[in-house]
RNA sequence: GCCGGUGUAGCUCAGUCGGUAGAGCAACUGAUUCGUAAUCAGUAGGUCGGGGGUUCGAUUCCUCUCACCGGCACCA
């Protein structure tokens, strides 16, 4: 005699056996209705469910979180019916929900057009519409194998395969399609009509690049039409922050055929990268780092002895010279070590601390360029740190303090962390794989940092912590890093003399703060839809004229700003006030000056910002001492 | 690298079911000197990403190639 409880507190008991459905039922028709599942002790069950026993249960509606993961699961399995309908040779591989909806990953070797993924969703709409009933069936394995044996659907018997361990699976038919699956799933396919099928794209099976390659068909699928519409239309504000459309509009930089991956920087966005540099370049000064500049080219024999060669020699560019081969730097390390390896070092020596804002170059592979994100030349704000085993960890800590200053004073709060760890194939004894991995483990714990656990994702050389941050659409990049290496010191002959006098290895920690300067700006673009705070703004204030009588006052007041270390400078083309405000506010600058009759009797200035916030009109001194505060504040205070 | 898409004036885009292209903005010239998001008029501008092919004729069709966009794999 089962007695549910429900959220509330309040209980009701049933004589026998229910279903989820039936106690939403007893509930209230208009629940009913919106039940698309249930949680009972937790776990998230089918409507059609049996609840056999006392329990809590919480009902799922389209207004849950977990219902929306529902809505989008099902509309996978409605897509996995249209297109068996439409393309019976397809076979269907697997269908997950993902952030914001869903995708299915077929095997059609024709390849789908935009042409079939029109029929596609139209036929799921008309599929939906008929608001027919999901069943389920939980299904015993062998039948199970059968089942998708006798349709053909080699990819989903692949699947029950890789489950050995479990006896019986979930088929949720749609009608005479059938779908495996844990659930759960809607009920009725009217839940599913808010949906969308938003591009196609390859995938290989298994995400596996030597196996073969299925079509990806991804969805979005919303509680109703209302949320739909608000995901479509925040999407298309999204891409309106998109770096490489602010850049084109405000000339900060482009790419060109002859280049790929490589970028021409304009004036404005040099402005931004030297900006940025600087401000780093402070940083490390304090902390005790020292800088260096080491060569573009480099022989091919110290890649072959620092491993590079062997492991990444398909992905470096490459120059010959009187029968010498030599590769353009893919990163600083190597050329770090060779300056440490001059001279004699001390344990006194140690830490030491070689920064480098060093060009390096990479051959990725072509489908992976992406505006400033992925480029194939690029700046680290790069630094290695030669310690001994037993620094790595206030090393570390220290980073983790350096890195988490600079990215709040530049305005970033939300850091994805990672830990990375031993991967297959490494370097290096598992006692100092153990070691540094709890070091890099337990600093992140002292600092109280969550962080996700990569197994096997660390570098061959040894673990890294990775600090990642999204750009417009949300996808994640990794931007900062520090990673521990136990080999290459080693392997290019490194060496200290310890206080009892015998030579030692010293460790290397490699670490960036930024990352790439390229990507990092392609993020603080994107993040602040091109409206960079002031300290940043590649043009920080534009004096402008309203008639040719205030020209020379405009010329002097630019020149004032200049003189106080501004980016300033002088619109004084014969054009209407409101022309000229509409165009630097289009282009972000932060404060536009006016001056007119009134300001130059007063030997003032009329401020407006980019908000178009009118501050009235003040001395330039005022001006430069509120220009100075904001600049100092950097990133810290919420702008605009 | 793999799958799919796209490539037309400086920018954003339209167009040609095969008969060598058009708009808005920008640019240039002239007028206008006008106080907080677009002053008016005129002029000029493209071997339609590149190579090859089919055709009397290709920007349009076919093919190769390059770049870019969206994914996948990769990412020292």
């Amino acid at each position: 005699m089962p007695v549910v409880t429900l959220p509330d507190g309040s209980q009701r008991s049933f004589d026998q056996p229910v279903t989820i459905m039936q106690v939403a039922e007893s509930i209230g028709p208009g629940l009913a209705k919106a039940t698309l599942a249930g949680k009972v002790d937790g776990e998230l069950k089918d409507a059609c469910d049996l609840i056999g026993a006392d329990a809590e249960l919480q009902i799922i509606t389209p207004r849950d979180p977990e219902g929306l993961d529902i809505i989008r699961h099902s509309c996978a399995h409605m897509l996995g019916q249209a297109v068996k309908q439409l393309y019976p040779e397809a076979q269907m591989a697997i269908g997950p929900v993902i952030e914001n909806g869903f995708y299915y990953d077929i095997r059609y070797d024709e390849g789908f057009t935009p042409d079939d993924l029109k029929r596609i969703e139209e036929r799921m709409a008309e599929l939906i519409d008929q608001e027919y009933d999901v069943i389920k069936e939980v299904t015993p394995r062998d039948q199970v194998l059968r089942i998708f044996g006798d349709r053909g659907e080699t990819y989903k018997v692949k699947l029950v395969e890789d489950m050995p361990d479990v006896q019986s699976m979930g088929l949720y038919y749609h009608q005479e399609y059938v779908d495996m699956c844990k659930g759960p799933h809607v009920p009725n396919t009217r839940f599913c009509k808010a949906f969308k099928l938003t591009s196609l794209a390859g995938a290989y099976w298994r995400g596996d690049a030597s196996n073969e390659m299925l079509q990806r068909v991804y969805g979005t699928a919303w509680a109703d039409k209302k949320d739909l519409k608000a995901y479509i239309k925040r999407l298309e504000e999204a891409q309106k922050r998109d770096h490489r459309r602010i850049a084109k509009a405000q000339d900060l930089f482009h790419v060109q055929e002859e280049s790929p991956g490589m970028v021409f920087w304009h004036d404005k966005g040099w402005r931004i990268y030297l900006t940025l540099q600087n401000f780093i370049r402070g940083l490390l000064q304090e902390r005790g780092y020292q800088e260096v500049h080491t060569p573009q080219l480099v022989d091919r024999s110290l890649w072959e002895k620092s491993g590079h060669w062997e492991k990444f020699g398909d992905d470096m560019f490459y120059t010959e010279s009187e029968a010498r081969t030599y590769a353009v730097k893919p990163m600083n390390c190597p050329c770090h070590v060779q300056i440490f390896n001059q001279g004699l070092r001390s344990y006194r020596d140690l830490p030491l601390r070689m920064a480098e804002f060093g060009s390096c170059h990479r051959n990725e592979p072509s489908g992976t360029l992406h505006g400033l994100m992925r480029v194939r030349n690029f700046v680290q704000d790069d630094a290695h740190i030669f310690c001994t085993e037993d620094q790595i960890q206030s090393e570390v800590s220290d980073f983790i303090d350096l890195l988490y200053h600079a990215y709040r004073e530049l305005g970033f709060n939300e850091v994805i962390v990672a830990l990375s760890t031993r991967p297959e194939k490494r370097v290096g004894s598992d006692e100092v794989w153990d070691k540094a991995e709890a070091a890099l483990e337990q600093a992140l714990n002292n600092k109280g940092l969550d962080f996700r656990l990569q197994p096997g994702e660390g570098a061959f050389y040894g673990p890294k912590i990775e600090f990642s941050l999204k750009d417009c659409l949300g996808r994640v990049w990794q931007c900062g890093t520090i990673q521990v290496d136990f080999a290459l010191p080693g392997r290019l002959g490194a060496s200290y003399v310890a206080e009892d006098g015998s030579r030692k290895e010293p460790v290397m920690l490699h670490r960036a703060i930024l990352g790439s300067f390229e990507r990092f700006i392609g993020i603080l673009i994107e993040e602040h839809a091109g409206a960079l705070p002031a300290w940043l703004a590649p043009e920080q204030a534009v004096v402008m004229n309203i008639t040719d009588r205030h020209s020379d006052f405009v010329r002097e007041v630019e020149k004032s700003l200049r003189q106080n270390g501004f980016r300033a400078s002088a619109d004084l083309r014969n054009e209407k006030i409101g022309f000229k405000i509409r165009e630097h506010t289009l282009q972000k600058v932060p404060y536009m000056l006016i001056v007119g009759d009134r300001e130059l009797e007063s030997g003032s200035v009329a401020v407006r910002t980019r908000a178009g916030e009118d501050l009235g009109s003040m001395p330039v001194s005022a001006f430069v001492e509120r220009l100075n505060r904001e600049i100092e504040q950097r990133g810290k205070q919420l702008e605009d």
